[in-house]
DNA sequence: CTGAAAGCGCTAACAA
DNA sequence: TTGTTAGCGCTTTCAG
């Protein structure tokens, strides 16, 4: 069994309050102790338990995250970002991944009352109403990444903007006929690829060019997936010039049936993503970059800040967004003439 | 405050012990009285403090996971597989991320006495001597994932199997300037990519091939400098007609770098890969595929066997290798006439 | 500046 | 079957 603070304290000839105030800092020790009572530390190897100590002071120095599963670029790129700035931390990161809805829903029920953590950090899952109102009640803090709601803090996007930005960068290189590819809409998780479509929309309006819904195609997230969906939108009698894909991972699976296809990109395809995850650098992509490493880093510290004295006001964080252009677009498409 | 058991039990009329016994299922409590605690329970909304349960029996129910930063393809697979298993049991994951060596072994010393964690999971870090008899006196259960001590369980490969499997295939195919590319040896935290290194020599060897010093090839690991490697190789007076990469990152960075140069693959060069990284299926890199998500697993399985019950003797697992061959080999390189 | 004592919320041994 | 009690190892009053 390893030694206690009695042990310490024993050994050392004080009280135990003694050594827990050694423990803890506390200026209000003498020198001579406190010297005395560390060389006894060190002299049994002793660690305090971190379990007591939470017991005793309520505080858990634990961090719960709650993401979708391990699977995207773009979730593990946050998460880096969260880990790698809670390191720099007293807290440590329980990481609770969620494959179903009802993991989800069980997560968000169950953590914040738990005593588990001191905060919560939710990337990629916004909540419910309902949810919401019980994070607010548990008293638990709560920042959300990637996900917006009135009642809670967060730090998120403009995905409207964002889906403008890379619509008018296309329209601006002398495109007309513009494709959009994004996720389901009914049965994501997540509304950024509604609002990407949005803006895409709306740069298409203001560009006073024909929404056609053809060019407008909607499917399961994911490289592969994006490949077939490319093949269908270039056997279209007309096929796009250029193709906005609401995430790298599309976009990157829209390359590569290009690349099968022999077709030139940016010649003859060019192609824009959504996220700044690092495949993208590695294939070229030229994309929007919503800085996601630094998602992670900013919710921590909001989090953090939120445990420290606890805001009288909802915080919300808005990343801005960066168009890193690379060779997936820029010349102009031989179709251009 | 949430309500404590304390509170069921007042509002029960009952004994805290009884309302302890309901929360832990003991069959040693009448229908009836469960049933009006269950109602206590449910109408106070009361959740167990877990912390208070951890410091009473000890058991903290979290298992601690150590892993290089979250940068690879590998680790990241390796976590998934803890992490989907661990999310199947009561043990909650905490994660902690090595940046540099004084991370890890400042995790190294402190973790197994910290009682934080009932178990430790350790991905791709190889422990010293020191360490490893570090953590047999912990008496907290240890099992290193892609990594190896006599005196601790583990879940590996056999790296040089692996390498002899990749470069035979190689051979087989009727390549002779072979080349093997591979992570710096000495900075290396990790000494597989020697040991796949030497499955190359051996396999080199036993076919009677001249073993080429300027074949074999070590740097920094990635994609970005793999191309680079590449790059070298391919200036060479006699260039390779097949590489070896040791993972499959450098296997991409190599394929990249083949594409830019307009080399046909598999025609003008053949490449396999190392890892079983899901870019390499995206890539269609033929590869080892080393099972990485299986690998955790089989360590969590591992890990909680020897937390049920402390096995006597020390586990170790080997699992299977599996070449997947893709596109990047299989055709008669136009060099081999 | 220091020691003693009262919890933190729970489990488990012991009585009843 | 149940209630009571003694810890788990620490922090934090409260005296001194």
């Amino acid at each position: 069994m390893s030694p206690t603070i009695r042990d310490v304290a024993r050994e050392a000839r004080v009280g135990i309050g003694t050594v827990s105030r050694v423990l803890n800092n506390s200026p209000q020790v003498s020198d001579k102790t406190r010297k005395l009572v560390l060389a006894v530390i060190e002299e049994l190897d002793f660690t305090p338990n971190p379990i007591a100590r939470r017991l005793s002071t309520g505080k858990t120095l634990t961090i719960g995250v709650i993401l979708p599963n391990l699977t995207r670029s773009s979730y593990i790129e946050r998460l880096r970002g969260v880990q790698e700035t809670l390191a720099l931390t007293k807290y440590h990161l329980v990481l609770f991944s969620v494959g179903t809805i009802s993991d989800r829903d069980d997560y968000f029920r169950t953590l914040p009352s738990s005593s588990m953590v001191d905060g919560l950090l939710i990337i990629s899952l916004p909540p419910t109403d309902k949810q919401a109102k019980r994070f607010k009640e548990s008293g638990v803090p709560v920042v959300l990444v990637d996900a917006d709601h009135p009642d809670l803090c967060s730090v998120t996007i403009d995905d409207i903007e964002g889906g403008k930005l890379a619509t008018q960068y296309l329209v601006n290189q002398g495109h007309k006929k513009i494709s959009y590819m994004g996720d389901i809409l009914e049965t994501a998780f997540h509304p950024s690829t509604r609002y990407r479509h949005q803006g895409y929309l709306q740069a298409i309006r203001e560009n006073g060019l024909p929404e056609q819904p053809e060019y407008q195609i909607f499917g399961d997230s994911g490289r592969l997936n994006a490949r077939k969906m490319a093949d269908s939108l270039f056997s279209l009698k007309e096929p796009p010039t250029a193709i906005f894909a609401s995430s790298d991972a599309q976009g990157i699976g829209i390359l590569d049936k290009a690349n099968e296809l022999g077709l030139k990109v940016p010649e003859d395809l060019a192609v824009i993503g959504f996220d700044g995850i690092l495949e993208a650098d590695y294939a070229n992509l030229t994309t929007i970059d919503q800085n996601l490493y630094q998602s992670g880093v900013e919710s921590v510290q909001m989090l953090l800040a939120c445990l420290e004295n606890p805001p009288a006001t909802i915080n919300k964080k808005i990343l801005p967004l960066e168009l890193i252009a690379r060779k997936t677009t820029g010349v102009s498409p031989k179709s251009l003439g």
